[in-house]
DNA sequence: GAACAATACATGCAAGTGCATCTAATGCAA
DNA sequence: TTGCATTAGATGCACTTGCATGTATTGTTC
């Protein structure tokens, strides 16, 4: 995705800075804020977890089984997390999980209808904190 | 701090995007792999966690006793973990710790000797792990 | 000054995470 | 086919974290 970020400096600024430790000052404030906003909103109007929707919400994406390799490369957790989170999901009958057919070895994701429907009821709640989060970076609202 | 990210799109992109999820997919993408390349690099050259450099970092800048409490408002964790941090920085003579005379509730925390040395040691890491991380970000790039 | 709310920090506990490891299935070479 | 390295995913374990609570001190009201 050609996503590129630009800082700018509202004033005066030395650009002998460090701009790696500044953007990851900024990327820390954001992530820390950001995941407890998720955690509190998902958590009480929907019962998920940020990493629960972040799975949910790439099958969705999707639109068909995943193996649980392919959804290991797009969430950003380890692949024992992964494999809990499902384990979690398909607890609460969110998702459905199967061997492969062609490689045994595999298991494919499947979401359910209610999964589908918790999901479609979380996206606004999930835009909306993070939005909220961002709201004070004037280049990102409009 | 005056600092404003702006997203630019290399090519043609849809404005009705949601820029704030986009905004936060990269901070995931980034936190993740910043922690992670942290958590290794300080952790084996410099026996840190990224937490344990965070605090001797902002003890250091401060270049002065701090309260428990300041620290809390400038490190991204909670109380009851940055009580821990402090707790395991002592226990390997990094800071010392000591209870305010104004106020006997509060608890100062000094960094040591070996301390200061230890964080002179690590920022080279720091900063360049956090280049590294950044490097692909033309616009930062300098 | 006595009683009680508020504040600062520590700690018990439950939950999530990553690393190392385990099991099962596959692929490949002899 | 047999034997062995490789891969997919699950699990034991240690560690860190946040929440709720505990302890000690301070402030406030009567």
């Amino acid at each position: 995705m050609p996503l590129h970020v630009y800082w700018r400096d509202g004033n005066l600024r030395d650009m002998d800075d460090d701009v790696a430790v500044d953007t990851w000052h900024y990327v820390l404030a954001k992530h820390a804020k950001g995941m407890c906003a998720l955690e509190r909103e998902l958590g009480e109007r929907h019962g998920l977890g940020p990493s629960e929707f972040e799975v949910l919400d790439r099958i969705v994406r999707h639109d068909r089984k995943l193996r649980i390799q392919e959804l290991c490369d797009e969430v950003h957790l380890s692949q024992s997390a992964l494999s809990r989170v499902v384990a979690r999901l398909e607890k609460v009958a969110l998702v459905s999980r199967g061997v492969c057919d062609d490689d045994r070895r595999g298991v494919f994701v499947c979401i359910t209808d209610e999964g589908r429907a918790r999901h479609a009821e979380a996206v606004p709640t999930h835009q909306a904190v993070l939005q909220e989060i961002f709201a004070d970076d004037p280049a990102l609202a409009r």
